[in-house]
DNA sequence: GCAGACCTAAACAGCC
DNA sequence: CGGCTGTTTAGGTCTG
């Protein structure tokens, strides 16, 4: 196996099976018993490791029950043999906790479920670093023994040397992402409990090839937990502490217990600002007097009022936990487009025969190189509307490296079910800011809206100077918002024909130049208010729509039990696709709730700080961004898209509109 | 189970 | 005649 992605990485797909043979791997070190999918999210994963938990919890219960036979009959106890216990259990039980102490824990139920949760998280969190630190070493062990193979053989085949070395080193870049990813997935969500002075063997061997970044994100990790356990108190590691010098205590019912405070603010300080994060009053989730978390934007006068609001709105809970998850996987696709882009630059350098050997000598900020190529971008900042990243965006699997095929493809983006996702008719609320700020989402991700038609209509009406349009204009503007419309026209046509002659809301008005449809907003209002439902539908939609991993369904399912959850309002996650589907989903979350606050006005995606995210790509196609820097043209981004058969359809429409 | 909202499909008519 | 527009009906899903 090992041999295979030895070899693999010599190759272009290097990254893809290398990552995807790492995965492989990782899952057989775990267990055989996996599930034979062919691919692993790091939901799998977590499942897969409750489920081993629970068999750990079970096995140790059952041993000692057999250590308690065995010592009431002594005769048995010499020969005996012990319990077959899975390698993971001997490997972690007696570091973490004792057989005596769970069954205690188990038998007196002093514990709460939420409590034992957290200790069978904690279990597997500490099986699940062993298995990745043997994991991780024998694949650099690998790595490295290949590498010294390939320096040892013949001189003449230096140059294929060096290009062999390069794919080894991306194949270690990319080793080093997957553990990263894994790690930081798994510290993030709180699974994972990694002492300070608990160095993997990945980070020694391969320091000097580390790319800076990696290294300083690696830093991030270590000292988050360094500095935890400094301020660990009674409430050991679930203790909030965000280098705050006293931490507000607070209660802790989550089942999550270590995935608050520095583990988050830690894993998002890459989306912050260059700020200093040695100054004791600098925090990453601080920045200009403006909470930085995802969808907040809370000013504060001073530091310590920031503190205290981050310990009390952004409390460890369901909706700061599914925040929290989508960033991971913002972060991770920035994290992937980073390598594909170094492999770039990798390969750049090779073709120029520049001999160093380094990655790349300086890290760079992660959305530097889609700054560059997004400087042509349209001025009103338009997010390059050509690029056919944004519906799998949110996809990415929390293992993208090994998923960046096969995860989604167009035509399952294509077969989006019918359309039930009607919240933008609950109570009547109105759709505009959800359209203005995920506009540059709906208009490239062939994704249905989650609006009726009628409010689609309504919405198309109202944006027009004078409040009202004729059908065929009506249509053009379906086309041009949505690039789902721009397919099965005779469909969708024929809805909003359907509708507009159905709903009173609608009233048609001969005009001179023949009769346009205008808007009864009493009508509108009229109609039949619908009760919010917690929206499943909408949750189960945007999964299979989008290929979310469950857990991130299951974290927005979660967010959603709560109520007016601003998940990401305005382009402060900076990614139009996250924004819009955390918006969408805020959207059916609040149901009637005010939109006043979701600063839809003057939230332009395009303006979003994080501009590299357009560039994100799951599909199979490489990201080749300087391709992507066309004008903003539809028929662009529709052609861009390989399953996009609409042409015929939006041509059409194209023909007579005017474009942006 | 029911009613309502919604979606999709289709038939049909009138007009250009 | 064909396409567009507009109306209406029917059947289905989903939700409260």
């Amino acid at each position: 196996m090992m041999q295979e992605s030895g070899t693999e990485a010599t190759n272009g797909t290097a990254n893809q099976n290398g990552a995807a043979a790492c995965v492989e791997r990782h899952r057989e070190v775990q267990s055989k018993s996996a599930t034979p999918s062919s691919d692993i999210t790091a939901s799998d994963l977590v499942n897969f490791q409750q489920q081993q938990a629970l068999q750990v919890a079970r096995q140790i219960l059952l041993q000692q029950q057999q250590q308690s036979s065995a010592l009431k009959s002594p005769k048995n106890n010499d020969k005996q043999p012990a319990p077959q216990v899975p390698v993971s259990v001997a490997m972690m039980t007696p570091q973490v906790i004792t057989p005596q102490q769970m069954q205690q824990i188990l038998q007196h139920q002093v514990l709460s479920p939420q409590q034992l949760q957290l200790l069978l998280q904690q279990q597997q969190a500490l099986m699940l670093q062993q298995q990745l630190q043997e994991f991780y070493k024998k694949q650099q062990e690998q790595l490295h023994l290949q590498l010294i193979q390939q320096q040892h053989g013949s001189k003449q085949q230096s140059k294929e040397v060096s290009a062999q070395q390069l794919a080894f080193q991306q194949q270690l870049l990319q080793v080093q992402q997957l553990q990263q990813q894994h790690l930081l997935s798994l510290q993030r969500q709180g699974l994972l409990s990694i002492q300070p002075n608990q160095t993997l063997p990945l980070h020694s061997l391969t320091q000097g090839m580390i790319p800076v970044e990696l290294q300083q994100l690696w830093k991030e990790v270590t000292n988050s937990y360094v500095k935890e356990e400094n301020s660990a108190t009674n409430n050991g590691h679930r203790g909030l502490d965000l280098s705050s010098p006293s931490p507000v205590p607070h209660k802790n019912h989550n089942q999550h217990g270590s995935t608050n405070g520095q583990y988050i603010s830690h894993s998002l300080k890459r989306e912050g600002s260059a700020l200093d994060d040695h100054s004791p009053h600098s925090h990453p989730l601080y920045g200009h007097g403006v909470c930085k978390w995802p969808g907040c934007e809370a000013v504060f006068d001073d530091f310590h009022s920031f503190l205290k609001h981050l310990n009390n709105e952004h409390a460890l809970d369901d909706r700061s936990t599914a925040q929290c998850r989508v960033q991971m996987q913002v972060v991770q696709q920035l994290e992937l487009q980073l390598s594909k882009d170094k492999e770039r630059l990798q390969a750049m350098m090779t073709h120029l025969h520049v001999k160093s050997t380094e990655p790349k000598p300086t890290p760079q900020p992660l959305n530097l190189v889609s700054n560059v190529t997004l400087s042509k971008t349209a001025p009103e900042a338009s997010p390059p509307l050509s690029l056919p990243q944004t519906p799998t965006t949110p996809t990415a699997p929390l293992t993208p490296l090994s998923q960046t095929h096969s995860v989604i493809t167009p035509t399952s983006l294509h077969s989006v079910g019918p359309m039930r996702r009607r919240y933008s008719d609950k109570y009547n609320m109105p759709i505009s800011p959800d359209i203005v700020q995920n506009k540059e989402f709906y208009m490239n991700a062939e994704v249905r809206p989650p609006f009726t038609y009628a409010s689609l209509i309504r919405q198309a009406i109202l944006e027009s100077p004078e409040r009202q349009l004729t059908l065929n204009e009506i249509y053009n503007w379906f086309t041009r918002m949505f690039a789902y419309f721009r397919r099965n026209a005779a469909t969708w046509k024929n809805a909003v024909r359907h509708n507009l002659s159905l709903h009173k809301c609608f009233v048609r008005v001969e005009n001179v130049k023949g009769a346009v449809w205008t808007v009864d907003e009493l009508e509108f209002q009229k109609r039949r208010p619908q009760k919010i439902s917690g929206s499943p539908a909408l949750v189960k939609n945007i999964h299979t729509t989008l290929g979310y991993g469950p857990a991130l369904s299951a974290a927005f399912q979660a967010s959603m039990a709560e109520n007016n959850i601003p998940l990401y309002t305005t382009a402060s996650i900076g990614s139009p696709t996250l924004n819009s589907l955390a918006s969408a989903i805020r959207e059916e979350m609040n149901g009637a709730m005010d939109h006043g606050n979701s600063n839809g006005s003057d939230s332009s995606p395009g303006r979003s700080p994080l501009p590299a995210m357009h560039h994100i790509n799951v599909k199979e196609e490489p990201l080749d961004p300087e391709e992507h820097e066309g004008p903003l043209s539809l028929v662009t981004t529709a052609n861009h898209s390989p399953d996009f058969d609409h042409n015929r359809d939006y041509e059409d429409d194209h023909g007579n509109e005017d474009m942006l």
